[in-house]
Parts: structure tokens; C-alpha cells; sequence
DNA sequence: ATGTCACAGTCCCTGTGA
């Protein structure tokens, strides 16, 4: 089983690069993120012309997360349950796996009230999480908007009192692990630097000028079970790209 | 720190968010 998160930064605009990478790289479940759109212009009939069943969350001009899987798709799930307006997760079962889409809150500023609301979402997800079926393998992904570690920054000192690398964000991460999740990229590259974002601005990605906040986090037994796990930096490459580039991981299940 | 992109509304530019 190959599976992917990508944060496209609108499916609108994305559309003509994600339905090439799908026909490319053919991933048995994406989990996709931002994809800025109702679910009245959300692309199911072509979907499905590649094969895929999809479910999505939309809201609109903001946020939005979907799944599609070529491994059936069951139970679908949107949002935490309580009255949070934005669309920012998405769950359902793909041959036995539970999977979810998440877009975590950028947080903006650490004295931003949306930082406030960026934890308190990922403290939402926790509970989720630590409530989940144990006997299920469970795949979390999405744009994380927090780089685990330092090894996931490519200049620390340009991110001292930043969001996305602060210790409350961290340690939120570290309370989904403690439920016990695995970021899979990172343990089968314990070492490696990987990216998955690059601003748009300063010709970042050409400088290496990234950032791993796109994550794979899996439960123990399944990254026993994982064969790799990698950022397809191509996807950053070419005409309109996100800027985001997909994070794979594949299992022998 | 900021050389970009995408959105909406209104229009072919501006403000906002990332």
C-alpha cells in the first residue's frame, strides 16, 4: 500500500498537476490539504475516471481536505464533531486502515490568538487520537504546520520566536507520538534533512530554503510495516506547482 | 527578510492569508 499527503494550495488552480502526479504515481490513498474549494467544484467525476473514490470537506475559499483512495473508502468523517467553522479534517477507512486529512492552523504569530486556536486544535486532534480503535492501523496525515526539529529547519536561527518550531507546538506533536504514532519519514531517515515546503518568495526552494511540516505519522505496528517513506521534490518543480511538494510512505500490506 | 501565489470583491487593482 502506497499513501501520500499533499498540500496543493487550491485543487482550483492545482488540478491539471494533481491529476498528473495521480496518473503518474498512482498511490493507493492521498490525503489532500487546502484545497480552497466547495464541494459543489470539487473534481469526484474525474476522480473517479482515474479510479478514485474521493470524499471532501470544503468550505470555501479557505482550508479544505479531502481523501481519495483506489482501496475503497468507507465511514467518512468531517471535523471534530464541535463547531468549528473551518474545514481542516477529514477521516474514513480505506481497506482496513483509518485514515485522516488534517490542516493544521498556521498560527501566524506566537502573540496571534490564532496560535491560541492552532494548539488547541492539535490538543482536539490529540483527544481524537488517544481515543482511537487500537486494533486499526491509522494513518495521520497533512500539513502540520510544525517542524518536529530543528534537523526539519533549514536555518533555525531565521525561526527563533517563529511559529511552527516552538515548544508548545512541538510538544503537541509529541503528545500525538505519545498515543503512539510514529512521524514515519523521520524514523526511517533518522539523520536525513527533508523538506516539504518552500516559500513561494526569495527563489526558496532553488536555495534550499525549506521547511518538514508535512507529515506522515502512523501507528507502531504499521511502520514496522513500512518499506519507505520520502518527499517527492519533483512535485515542487515546473509549471504552477504547490508550494508544497506530496510526502510518500509505502507499507508491504 | 521577503524577489510569490491564490483568494474575493471589484475589476484588471487592492487587501488578506500563507
Amino acid at each position: 500500500m502506497n499513501v501520500a499527503t499533499w498540500n496543493v494550495n487550491s485543487l482550483t488552480a492545482r488540478w491539471p498537476r494533481v491529476r498528473a502526479w495521480l496518473e503518474d504515481k498512482a498511490p493507493d490513498v492521498l490525503l489532500i490539504q487546502e484545497t480552497k474549494q466547495t464541494d459543489s467544484k470539487f473534481p469526484f467525476d474525474e476522480l473517479e475516471e482515474l479510479g478514485y473514490q474521493s470524499a471532501h470537506y470544503g468550505q470555501g475559499q479557505w482550508n479544505g481536505v479531502a481523501i481519495l483512495s483506489r482501496v475503497g473508502l468507507e465511514d467518512v468523517t468531517r471535523g471534530f464533531g464541535d463547531d468549528d467553522p473551518e474545514a481542516r479534517v477529514i477521516g474514513g477507512r480505506c481497506s482496513g486502515v483509518q485514515f485522516y486529512s488534517c490542516y493544521v492552523p498556521n498560527g501566524r504569530a506566537l502573540d496571534d490568538p490564532h496560535y491560541q486556536y492552532k494548539l488547541a486544535w492539535l490538543a482536539k486532534l490529540g483527544q481524537l487520537l488517544a481515543q482511537r480503535d487500537r486494533s486499526v492501523h491509522v494513518v495521520v496525515g497533512g500539513d502540520f504546520n510544525v517542524a518536529p526539529s530543528d534537523l526539519d529547519v533549514y536555518d533555525p536561527s531565521v525561526y527563533v520566536g517563529l511559529t511552527h518550531v516552538s515548544q508548545p507546538e512541538r510538544d503537541a506533536l509529541g503528545a500525538l507520538e505519545a498515543t503512539g504514532l510514529v512521524d514515519l519519514t523521520r524514523r526511517l531517515h533518522p539523520e536525513d534533512r527533508y523538506y516539504s515546503w518552500w516559500d513561494y518568495r526569495n527563489g526558496a526552494f532553488h536555495r534550499g530554503w525549506g521547511l518538514r511540516i508535512d507529515l506522515l505519522f502512523v501507528d507502531e505496528a504499521l511502520a514496522e510495516l513500512a518499506t519507505a517513506s520520502y518527499v517527492d521534490r519533483d512535485a515542487r518543480k515546473g509549471e504552477k506547482p504547490s508550494d508544497h511538494a506530496p510526502v510518500v510512505g509505502e507499507f508491504s500490506i
